[in-house]
DNA sequence: GGTATATCGATTTTTATATATCGATATACA
DNA sequence: TGTATATCGATATATAAAAATCGATATACC
């Protein structure tokens, strides 16, 4: 149950066990074994088990881990319990689609608020949520308490949002532009290209 | 120029380097060296040249390399100079949104058919595109020599949509949706789940 | 033209990650 | 009740990636 040691690697699997175990038919399996989930997720065995000490209790010899225990340690580990506020920048195309995106809540977060910097758009309302002027982010921060942002901007405006968002308290930022972001140590910046992504698995095709 | 031994976290370096190169102020750098790269992007400079080794040619000394040619040195490399027709299954909420987002034309992928299986929705268009009954895609994929599939379905027929495109003759797949999905070894699969890649960088903040 | 230097590429070292091995243990089953 | 075995956790090995080091070289500058 340490909480350090913990690569990044595995970080990014926990997820996938995550939602692995959330998917399996409800109460055929109130037990599981790192090998069986290994097995249906082709990775090593070996390597299950570690991710899943690093995250929660031991399991037990021959039957393995307790299902719905092993759900909610790995969900209370990502803290996918936390109530957490969102805001997004930029209310173009990706910016709609991700306030209309309803894979958020099952994580624990919650888009509350977007900004824009055209006047345009100002107080139109997108799947419930009003779009304010970027000049009250720090101000609508500051009341709210928010610590998470996405970014979505034009790559031009990317970095001017990020700091934006970093003087208004903001330490996890996701961001969908294509640039390279610089702010703080204490900023955690995380950066989603899907263009290139897909272009990345689209090389090997002849 | 050696295509091989080129590590995964590597190839996902390159399209990094690239949208920083793209960025920079046109015609004011002819040259640049790894050393100023690695400083932009924090980065290391070793890493930097011995990435940009495995994908072009190589600098010269004092100046670096050549802006222009490093650009289309790695435009090549990541081959965003094809012209790669894609297909997407699914046209929910995230599914409009990707057909919507015009990122992908840059990376030399172009969505051109939509498949869905509600009736409802067949012959309707989003963004210029036609939406075609899911059981179509096998034929389509032929006529076309769609290699590429974008999967943007709900969890439960993921796996099914998956089979289908394999059977299609699809061999490079971007999954949305939060399932591992089983393929050949010769299909490669790439999944994406922005929730919980937010869900990830959100858990530092306190 | 000569020299100092920033940058390069290659090699080595260190670190991180993944895989394999091994003894211990709790459960299933005879 | 006793034994065989699937699974566990821990340790050790192997592999992969990142960082550091070093000599070589082409360019800038004197």
């Amino acid at each position: 149950m340490q909480t350090r040691n913990i690569s990044n690697a595995c970080l990014n699997r926990l997820p996938v066990y995550l939602s692995f175990l959330k998917n399996l038919p409800k109460g055929e399996y109130p037990c599981i074994s790192a090998t069986s989930i290994a097995k249906a997720l082709d990775l090593g065995e070996v390597q299950v088990r570690k991710d899943l000490s690093a995250a929660c209790g031991s399991g037990r010899p021959k039957t393995g881990y307790d299902t719905d225990v092993l759900i909610s340690s790995l969900e209370s580990y990502l803290k996918y319990n936390r109530k957490d506020k969102v805001i997004i920048v930029g209310t173009g195309k990706l910016g709609k689609a991700l306030l209309d995106y309803d894979g958020f809540e099952a994580v624990g977060l919650n888009i509350i608020a977007a900004f824009d910097n055209d006047p345009a758009v100002y107080g139109r309302t997108e799947h419930g949520i009003a779009i304010k002027p970027i000049t009250q982010i720090k101000s609508f921060c500051a009341e709210n308490g928010i610590k998470i942002g996405i970014i979505a901007v034009p790559d031009i405006f990317a970095q001017e949002v990020c700091d934006r968002m970093v003087e208004s308290g903001i330490s996890a930022i996701m961001n969908f532009a294509p640039v390279h972001l610089r702010a703080g140590d204490n900023v955690c910046i995380k950066n989603e290209n899907i263009a290139a992504n897909l272009a990345l698995i689209s090389k090997s095709v002849n």
